[in-house]
DNA sequence: ACGTTATGCAGGTAAATACCTGCATGTCAA
DNA sequence: TTGACATGCAGGTATTTACCTGCATAACGT
């Protein structure tokens, strides 16, 4: 897994909301993905062009167009490294920050 | 939560090397976690500083040093938000694709 | 074939980012 | 108090990013 590309993929509101509109319907055009943007359709296009990138979205062609899909297999992958590694300091971190804070 | 101050932060190798050296030994100061990282300590405090902005990142001052704790929450409520939501999708994803190949 | 529609590609600009150097402040220990 | 140590703050630069305009290519329907 590639966790940059992921993150910066996830770092931006507009690749967030592709991705939020993906999950409302699977498989839209591009043309219907940027009406619900606000932004010039070369500027989403770069857009997903990122999210393809870093493998948050499998698109396949259909004539003239391009449909678009969800894959959530990287999020996945990003909860396995960096969610659950962190899971087991829920609590000792206050362990941590009461003994600092009592004085050692 | 603010997801963009959140996955911004994870968006940089610097940050998420900052986070798995907090999570070998939580509390570290800053001068001991520059000795890990390979540049100016300037730099090390501004992503420190980003990471602390995103609330992945607590600090308590002891004297003249600053102790850093990992902050798991944020990390918790990205898993609540950005990866359950896509989970039903799983499976799914491959029954549109699927469909979609066959030709609708 | 022709016009319409959907997307691709080239490039240009303003803002954000990641790094640095240099100097200031605050704390400890002798 | 003084020197050493830990961090804070100001600013400067090169790269990356997010947006745009303009033109090119490809597919559909008549």
């Amino acid at each position: 897994m590639h966790a940059d590309k992921v993150f910066k993929a996830l770092g931006d509101p507009t690749r967030r909301k592709l991705l939020d509109l993906l999950c409302e319907r699977n498989g839209q055009t591009l043309g219907e993905l940027c009406e619900g943007l606000d932004m010039a359709r070369q500027s989403a296009t770069q857009h997903l062009g990122i999210l393809e990138a870093a493998n948050l979205v499998s698109t396949v062609r259909r004539g003239r167009a391009k449909l678009h899909f969800v894959n959530p297999v990287p999020l996945h992958e990003v909860y396995e490294r960096w969610v659950r590694k962190f899971e087991h300091q829920r609590l000792s971190l206050l362990h941590d920050l009461k003994k600092e804070l009592e004085g050692e």
